[in-house]
DNA sequence: CGTCAAAATGTTACCGATAACACATTTGTA
DNA sequence: TACAAATGTGTTATCGGTAACATTTTGACG
């Protein structure tokens, strides 16, 4: 654009050194009013804001996060950014999204890019930074010069950084406890992806689960399914026309609410009744469960609230160097009408 | 964190001035293979960049792009996020999300963070800049003497500056025209805030379509929502119950696909079965729409075309001073099964 | 071996803001 | 009135990097 004005600027049409046009920026006393207000007239005029670049080489940092995470479309995540955005920003600090392709490494560039822009922190959100193809480590490696990182994500021995995740033993014990009290036998789970073990321990976790139950872990009935509903459409599909009608299991854990969402659909088409037919379970507690037909029980992992520790650890080990240590949050079944009122249960929490 | 790392630690540890050192990192010629060497492995050894800040304020100008818009768990404005990164990434810029609160004008911090950031242009999405209480004509008169900005929203008198919006009339014509071919006559409108004119033209476009085709506009048929699900619940239950039952509409547009949702549970819970008691139809054509049970009817308004454009006007803002105008994007009817299949629509776009 | 252009490298002012320090002006008080 | 204390304002080095310009080194060739 146009000007671009300076405090020089500002100095030369009022008269005075830059030194006192700062004093009257930051609200310094030792101004005469008479001055002040001259100076502050043609501050005014000009909408002069001092450069945050020149006040972030002077003080040596940006007072800007980071947040590196798949695209902010997935309603898990556009609630990470969510919270990470507000309770950065009452910290006096603002969060910056920086997007990753899906199950792609991080490219080295956003990491220089980081650095280049001396943010004061990263958070690193998603299934995706518990593997190996991720490319954490050798991130870390080149940001640990400049800056702390924290990841939300399943914790995993090679990290070195803090880590906050959700209790992945309580996110699958919840959802299969609760369908084996309605007296589910035949349980599947659907997605994830259980062949790769740098995957989440969602399904490990699940079959360990099943078997404490003395309950079929049939591997048929666990699907990989992708992250979206279309994912759900086709699992449902592959699972159950791979199988005798008499083997069908009666409850599905999904490994999110969109591929709950597009499992239902497959079912429904199928000519199953929900939830007489099949039980289902999703997981993240999203917008769009009580809603849904029947509503859609859910697993939520509070997102929210774990990246409010994450942002706040982040400031922490800022000024204090602080050692890879990690930080469990509990999960919570939130009960709806997706798994049927067999046993009495109709309590439905909106 | 520790170290810090500058070109000048880079340029003592290997011996050589500073201006070596930016040659190597810029890739300069003029540099002999064993400096460049030498240089290179120092650099790597310290994960140097260069930084931004210090770029920043020799070159004048950050290579980035603001957009400020409520938060990013709504899906329409999420995908205008996602849609502004990428574009914004192809041109060799970065897009940072600045949050504002729902319908509340835009704080003066905000514009003040935008100027000190000294941001490349700003994007400002959302219904809220069409209205006098947004702030958006001060923000303008600030933010003008620094950057150039656009906005999607619906364009009005007093805006001066650059507007991407979507086409409000074929936004409410196209399902309108729908719902008239398939013999509906009563048909209701769920959402906005119809009282204020500040708000979206939407219903006043929506009554004047009702009246071209000779349909009664009777004030019953308009009830204001929220913009979520449970916003849609409440309209159809006040709608509804205020009203005799043979008076009832048979068909519903609602305000976007979130509101639809609330509608159709509300629709179901009091009895109806869709789409034969009541027609539906929602609007951004979200994720979920192939999913609902029916699946729904939605009008599509392109944000990721709509948000392309506003990217690439304001990076040629930049250079050349444009002046205000106003670019208009069609919408899209994607017909599902919500408005039923009598007349032998079954035309299923997922 | 001397000369000169080309190649390699160094020096320095500047981008915008800040803060420590220096200096000048008022004010208060003995 | 005199002189210290308090108040108001200016000067300057600095933050990290860049680019124009200055200088030194290298290599080719008569």
């Amino acid at each position: 654009m146009q000007s671009k004005v300076t405090i020089y600027d500002i100095a030369r049409e009022a008269g005075v050194s830059t030194a006192t046009v700062t004093r009257v920026v930051r609200g310094d006393a030792n101004v005469k009013a008479s001055t002040r207000e001259k100076v502050q007239r043609i501050i005014n005029a000009h909408a002069y804001t001092p450069s945050a670049s020149a006040q972030h080489l002077e003080r040596g940092h940006s007072r800007t996060i980071a947040i590196v995470m798949p695209g902010v479309v997935n309603p898990y995540f556009n609630r990470i950014y969510n919270a990470a955005y507000r309770e950065a920003e009452a910290n006096g600090y603002y969060a910056w999204l920086f997007q990753i392709e899906e199950n792609k490494p991080i490219p080295r560039e956003l990491v220089d890019e980081l650095i280049r822009r001396r943010m004061d922190g990263v958070i690193f959100a998603g299934g995706i930074w518990s593997t190996e193809r991720s490319g954490l480590a050798d991130a870390l490696a080149r940001l640990k010069h400049y800056m702390p990182a924290v990841t939300i994500c399943p914790p995993t021995m090679q990290m070195d950084c803090i880590c906050i995740h959700s209790d992945l033993v309580s996110c699958s014990r919840l959802p299969v406890r609760h369908l084996h009290a309605l007296g589910h036998r035949r349980i599947a789970f659907i997605g994830g992806s259980m062949q790769l073990s740098d995957s989440s321990k969602r399904g490990e976790n699940f079959l360990e689960e099943l078997r404490e139950l003395d309950l079929p872990d049939d591997p048929a009935y666990h699907v990989d399914s992708g992250y979206d509903a279309e994912g759900g459409e086709r699992a449902v599909l592959r699972m159950l026309s791979g199988l005798d009608k008499k083997r069908w299991p009666t409850a599905m854990i999904a490994f999110n609410d969109q591929v709950a969402l597009g499992a239902m659909k497959q079912l429904k088409q199928m000519g199953l009744h929900l939830p007489d037919d099949m039980a289902i379970i999703g997981c993240d507690n999203q917008f769009f469960c009580p809603y849904t037909d029947p509503p859609l029980t859910s697993v939520d992992l509070h997102p929210e609230e774990m990246t409010q520790s994450a942002v706040r650890e982040l400031l922490i080990a800022r000024d204090s160097a602080a050692h890879a240590f990690s930080l469990m949050r509990e999960s919570t079944l939130i009960v709806r009408e997706s798994c049927g009122a067999k046993l009495g249960y109709r309590k439905m929490t909106k």
